[in-house]
DNA sequence: GATAATTCTGTTAGCGCTATCATAGGCAAT
DNA sequence: ATTGCCTATGATAGCGCTAACAGAATTATC
């Protein structure tokens, strides 16, 4: 089982492909790189010789030589809510037509593990970082600042950014939800979420929300909170909760679409009328929606803009070219078929 | 906005910190790896001067030196079938216990972007490699072969691995429900699944699946494929079309949950009694299923086992402690309330 | 107090590549 | 020929760090 030639057991470097091909090693790696003048013949003879030889570059060296790296630091707090790994396509499609390379990272919505999964990426020297969010731990922040490269902090747009931003505001989207239930007519308004404090969109949101409701001089009439576990089995259960705890809630908002799905279920199979008796609708407009018996009124969140300009933030500064410094995308509101039109 | 120092403008190298605190480049490299002897008055001398400069060493450079590297590439087809990303996290879980970091590349299931991203994830010559599917181009495995590290490929079980190989067997996965199917009375059977060539386990659980129903003198009375698109959507639609087509059909097997999921859905919908008329299953064991309104038949594939397995061979196998060459995990069969028992 | 053993710290030489400059050859214009 | 100006290739010197060894400082042992 070895190739055509010999088993590399030692692995090979310029060199080697250096000595097969009868040229000096600077002219392999221009070859290789396709950089500068060669002369066919010679450029034949080099790739002939890496390929028969299975040469693979290393880029350690080449990076360090050169001090070029062509990696994308993209850190997100999780994996388990669709939305990263949507935005993480996005940045894919993106990078894939430039020579940059994206690495992930994943915080679990910890500061620290933030900070340190940063300090790891740094320590690679990419070429640009993409984050979520815009809270990070003072010495986060300071390690990117200093970091000398482009930083784009995506998702939320409620805060003092680094460098570039690109995202939604968070606060507005609660808000227009809100106003947009109250000129429905809804007054009895539920809130349910996930218990997460450290997850600063979805408390953004909420704050939005509320900020609305009181302008209009509405309160919360009731809320639930859940965390870890399926959020379809969550959205039932805290719906059937919250129903039974305040029967007269004519609304119920919904900090996701994945539990506001799940409380549409609960309300089909109960038998309760909606929109009639109560109004529904979550947040950021999962592909998954469509299929339901009922489309949920929610906000898209431009996961897959939000995604495609910072990748293209990154491309453009890198290579010299000037970019937006803040991108602001608005969600829109689909109304879908559970919260009542006029 | 500065520092507390100066604000540094030319990156930060050892001979900085060296400098600043007064020792050799030497010994900062040693308090910063936290190798070797180092009395405790250099060592908070270099920790101080480190953090007070905000250095941030150079990976590059360090693996160049040391020729090691901490990085594991991981290649998966896709990020939007959240198969996927739970196969991520679960091995990001384990290697955040160890002081590898992986590396995530996504082939959208062309065997030639899995080779090139598969090249540039070697020219940074990982620690391990963790590789979806067995079916990859030849240059792709002799890569693999030469690169001396440990590769374990992953999810599926039926072929020859390169090195380790963790997954289940996806043709008995199909074959067993077959059986299953088949013992439970139904006899007019139809598929439906993703039309994509490019999908091996698919296909592989599909050959299983008819070959178990062939053995027993049955043949797919009907089937229908589909490809992008929501899942959801395509599953009520497909439903709604071989239903109208062969409305003799007594079993509908959905080549994953989410298609089943809209199918079961659609059933629902529109009276079709399940599993009693018509029983249905799907496969993967999406945790989705558990907030639908009835519990889809369906088989876990054990993705978090899958992760968790694969990234402990490779942690083992980088500290030179031997590992499992393979590791075969057997889905569970899940009747819920859509295959009907006896 | 001398020697050995044990810390601790420094010196030197690369890791495999690329930037940069130097040089050899070819060819046109003078 | 001579000069100039290309194109194609090579020689040299590092990139920022660590392995390996060397040496200095300290402590232990007799």
């Amino acid at each position: 089982m070895s190739s055509p030639s010999t088993p590399p057991k030692r692995p090979l470097t310029l060199r080697d492909v250096s000595e097969a091909s009868g040229v000096s090693e600077m002219t392999v790696s221009r070859v290789l790189r396709n950089r500068g003048d060669v002369s066919d013949a010679t450029r034949l003879k080099v790739t002939e010789a890496a390929k028969r030889l299975g040469y693979v570059p290393n880029k350690i060296a080449g990076a360090l030589a050169s001090q070029r790296v062509n990696l994308v630091a993209v850190i997100i707090p999780s994996l388990s809510n669709m939305v990263f790994p949507e935005v993480l396509t996005s940045i894919n499609e993106v990078l894939d037509e430039t020579p940059l390379q994206p690495v992930f990272g994943v915080t679990n919505y910890q500061p620290e593990k933030e900070e340190s999964v940063l300090f790891e990426m740094l320590s690679w020297r990419p070429s640009g970082v993409i984050i979520a969010g815009l809270e990070h731990t003072d010495a986060a922040r300071a390690m990117m600042r200093n970091a000398d490269v482009p930083i784009v902090e995506i998702m939320d747009l409620d805060g003092d950014p680094i460098d570039a931003i690109v995202g939604v505001s968070q606060r507005r989207a609660g808000r227009e939800m809100a106003e947009a239930i109250i000129a429905e007519g809804y007054r009895k308004i539920g809130f349910m979420g996930t218990n997460m404090p450290l997850d600063h969109r979805a408390r953004k949101r909420f704050e939005g929300f509320s900020e609305a409701l009181a302008k209009a001089g509405i309160e919360i009439a009731d809320q639930e909170f859940y965390s870890g576990g399926s959020a379809l089995v969550k959205g039932r259960e805290m719906t059937a909760t919250i129903l039974k705890r305040s029967p007269d809630l004519d609304f119920l908002y919904y900090s996701n679409d994945m539990i506001g799905a799940g409380g549409l279920l609960y309300c089909l199979a109960n038998g309760i009328d909606v929109p009639g008796q109560v109004g529904l609708a979550g947040f950021n407009g999962v592909e998954l929606l469509n299929g339901l018996p009922k489309q949920l009124a929610t906000m898209d969140a431009e996961r897959h803009k939000i995604g495609r300009a910072a990748a293209e933030i990154i491309a453009a500064r890198t290579l010299g070219q000037d970019a937006p410094q803040r991108v602001e995308l608005t969600p829109r509101l689909q109304f879908g078929e559970t919260l009542k039109r006029p």
